[in-house]
DNA sequence: CAGAATCCCGGAGGATACTG
DNA sequence: CAGTATCCTCCGGGATTCTG
């Protein structure tokens, strides 16, 4: 994304989010570590392309730790760092958020709308 | 944003909230309505363009509700819905996020990591 | 398995001019 | 003041191929 102007910090902090993937990766990484081919099946929407520079934006922010076990073959795990913890609030709050925009849709879907007094 | 793939509720969130503005407009309409051009002026970096185009997302999304007083010239306030005050939330978060990130960098910056031992 | 390299495209976002 | 209307740029993101 381009270069925040007014060093507002929600402007930073979408600077940095703003993607469409990262938080997402983030909030995947909330629970436990995961390999890089886990990501992937459960963001079939990303290319490993994408994948790969956001796990390598959100590891020089700091915010995710990238650790290969020197097996064969690799083994290379995405943890969340101490900062990145910082970010658990954030997506509890986004996906809160995201649950309730998607019931609404889904009742708007449904044609049923809020006022049942204009049913009947 | 591209359209979502998994239904999953951050990927749905991030869809309708992820790009470089519209978080940023919701933040500033928490506090009270603010008409067009105040927007801009907050905003440096937006153009008029997608100033327009992400309001009128927000509004479709039924976020944010658009009030035109019939004067000479007009006058149009944005102001958050019911609905939008469920972002109070998000954006509260993010700016608290984004004030640590700032915070953190700028200690960066300024050469003097976090472990003093380090620099006797 | 976990990428790197390359090529490519659409759309997010910008600049400018004009208007009721 | 609060927008439209155009035109344009650039980069987020995708598809494919190759490798240690």
């Amino acid at each position: 994304m381009k270069k925040t102007v007014t060093g507002c910090s929600v402007e930073e902090a979408m600077h940095l989010l703003g993607g469409r993937w990262r938080l997402l990766i983030v909030s995947y990484l909330v629970d436990e570590p995961k390999r890089f081919n886990e990501l992937r099946r459960l963001m079939p929407g990303i290319s490993q392309r994408m994948l790969t520079l956001d796990l390598r934006a959100l590891e020089q922010a700091g915010l995710i730790r990238r650790t290969v076990y020197p097996t064969v073959p690799v083994k290379v795990e995405y943890s969340l760092t101490g900062d990145g913890r910082r970010l658990e609030k954030v997506v509890a709050v986004v996906k809160e958020f995201g649950l309730w925009l998607k019931d609404r849709d889904k009742q708007v879907l449904a044609g049923r709308e809020v006022s049942p007094a204009l049913t009947v």
